[in-house]
DNA sequence: TGTAAATGCTCTAGCCACTATAGGGTCAAG
DNA sequence: CTTGACCCTATAGTGGCTAGAGCATTTACA
């Protein structure tokens, strides 16, 4: 196997310059080249490629892809370390999911009051001018 | 009532370079100046960043809020469009619960089936490296 | 073997919604 | 009138990409 970006590109869903990306913050090494300075990958490239995509669907940040990669290559270590990271991982999208249910609350609460009249009559201004109409506290921030 | 920045941002709960940040961008006016320069601001200007603090904290995006402010300045028209702004935006969040509740089930998995072994023995690793041990589409992205 | 399309290269800038820092100027209390 | 807390602008950085310009290389086909 010996696949250009493109082919590499096809093969594990990832955009071009994402992969050049990885290879720029270190994430993945640099690969080997042609001649004519073309960047050309081996099987064992996509394998890690393909783990880094897997990891980032799954939401892990790159810092935590990092340790999980330099783990996967240290095989007669313990997994206690990965174990962790994943735990962690997961808190951290059980804390999002109740932040967003709380949101969720909110709006649809703001939707069923909506007379559908004139907008100074409108409960959805009205309780976003006054956080003092919301039933919880819903800190949010992050992007959807 | 006559704030300076600072006092703005205390109670607002706003950063200050925040606040200024509101004003580049032209989500929020610009204040009077002081013979010095400084911003000062009135009880109006307070409430419309109110809105705008709260309408971020629901997950709002600028240019949503652009709309909902602009809106809540003419108030004897329909309230149509501000529904229809909310309504979106909760099917949004809708979407991301599901989508987290997806994630979440995959890295529970992992963490349950994770020996507490070596690296080379271990699920999480290997679910990493391989999608198709996933029980479902986990498409994620967007930060937490 | 010639050529043209497709793909590759680097470098830079842009996205979102802020946040931080540097290097100054202003204001209010004592 | 000094001191220290506050304010100003301008610029750069965050994360994880994505897009574009302006070239070079590779490949498919005639």
């Amino acid at each position: 196997m010996n696949l250009s970006i493109g082919e590499l590109s096809k093969r594990t869903g990832t955009k071009v310059p994402t992969i050049r990306y990885y290879e720029s913050i270190g994430l993945l090494p640099e690969p080997v080249r042609t001649e004519g300075n073309q960047r050309r990958y081996d099987r064992d490239y996509l394998e890690r490629l393909s783990f880094v995509r897997h990891a980032r669907q799954l939401g892990f940040e790159v810092s935590d892809i990092r340790e999980l990669l330099a783990m996967s290559g240290r095989p007669q270590d313990s997994c206690h370390e990965a174990d962790s990271i994943v735990r962690s991982h997961l808190v951290k999208v059980q804390r999002r999911i109740e932040q967003l249910e709380t949101l969720r609350h909110e709006l649809q609460r703001m939707v069923d009051e909506c007379g559908h009249g004139r907008i100074c009559d409108c409960r959805i201004i009205e309780v976003l001018a006054d956080h003092e109409q919301c039933r919880a506290e819903h800190g949010h921030s992050a992007p959807l």
